[in-house]
DNA sequence: GCCCTCAGGGTACTCAGTTCCTGCTCAAAA
DNA sequence: TTTTGAGCAGGAACTGAGTACCCTGAGGGC
């Protein structure tokens, strides 16, 4: 009973599509023509898929769940939120890796096809909204928690899609694990974890101040350049 | 000649489509009912929009052709990276403020259908994607100078995004600009510059002062909240 | 035997978007 | 005045994605 004599539908639709979008186009291919080829009826596909752009993501809805499954684990709660939120976007990561034929393929096909192009910043847009949840709730007592939630979130998603793009351009050849880490490295020295000194603590000693003496009209830029590695 | 008598088709077509998107939801309308309630031909709506959401972002394709242009001008080569940037996403936010009621009535819409959330979702990359090749080309001698390029491109549009969202959402009753200029001295603040400038702002008159207290260990982020709105 | 469920298939419909053609109007040329 | 040409508007017909509704057959428990 192990080896599976019937594929699932799901991947036969996924095979057939794909053969279908990089052989004659996207757009020069119908549903029917991929239906016909799995050998399937057209109501079938609609079943499987919402949308004929849908199917050339199909796992991204399963790497969504998981990625709120991740953050919703209360152990997580003890490390610092923007590692926490850089773990869970390396489970993306993961997805793509997992095989990248497929995903280099995707890319090929995603970077010439608007549609798709569409459709996946739709999927994008889901995951930073996932990341910027979770570090909104995290936030939620700092200042302005909701804004830096929304900026860090997006420089996460930013910071990993440069890396997996530069992994799939260059063909699956490099360290994925590499390029993603240098990247997210680079977010997590933009705002180093200050976790160590737990949130709001004013008991710290009074006696050690800074004094920062500016003119009205001093650009904000150089009064954060001047207080920069005084403060802590 | 100069009061045309006559309103030219676009408008008359984007005021007939909002009237019927808010009247009775966007999908429960189709691209017939507007052009009939617009008094001309199926064919001039596809004529001046491609498609059936485009119509609800009219302002965008000039708002982004005015933004590459702002960013093409070798007079800001002079100014800070980011502070460039900056001033071309404020340049989006004027598009909205030029037309406050317009704006809102279209954020309770693309609240609402996702057909125009991704629709905004593909102008707002455009956006972002302009913001990061000119910072790409500003960070071409720096090493990681795309990484940082994209990430800081997606911090600022997030947080004008988010100053943006704030004023919508309060129905444009809030003063925007004190909202996006507090967003993005976030930003500022994140990746402030450190490149020395010429002295020239410092010939402002010497008597007028700000003291500006913190305990070390102060987050950074803090003491721009302190001083913002203070020094200018 | 019966009944219930449910994955799959088929048909017909709506509507977005495209293609092609036609008609109108204005304006310069003849 | 007529003619020609350019450009905008209307309209008819077509493609194809996505939906609604209904049918079939294979199990599975009683």
């Amino acid at each position: 009973m192990t080896p599976a004599p019937k594929p699932p539908m799901r991947a036969t639709l996924v095979a057939a599509a794909l053969q279908l979008f990089t052989e004659r186009g996207f757009e020069q291919t119908t549903v029917d023509d991929i239906v016909a080829l799995a050998g399937v009826g057209r109501r079938s596909f609609f079943r499987y898929f919402p949308s004929k752009e849908s199917v050339v993501f199909p796992d991204h809805e399963g790497c969504l769940r998981q990625m709120t499954e991740f953050l919703a684990d209360p152990e997580g709660d003890a490390a610092d939120p923007v590692d926490r939120v850089n773990d869970a976007a390396r489970l993306v990561l993961r997805m793509y890796t997992n095989d990248p034929e497929f995903s280099v393929r995707r890319y090929e096909l995603t970077r010439q096809v608007p549609a798709l192009r569409s459709h996946e910043l739709s999927v994008v847009r889901r995951y930073e909204n996932t990341l910027a949840n979770y570090l909104r709730a995290r936030f939620a007592a700092r200042p302005d928690g909701r804004l830096r939630a929304d900026v860090i979130a997006a420089a996460v998603v930013a910071a990993h899609n440069h890396a997996l793009r530069t992994w799939l351009r260059s063909g699956a050849s490099i360290d994925p694990d590499a390029e993603v880490d240098h990247a997210l490295a680079y977010v997590t020295a933009t705002w180093p974890d200050r976790q160590d000194r737990e949130p709001e603590k004013d008991t710290s000693p009074a006696d050690d101040v800074v004094v920062m003496v500016a003119r009205r009209g001093t650009p904000m830029w150089r009064v954060v350049q001047g207080v920069q590695g005084v403060l802590d």
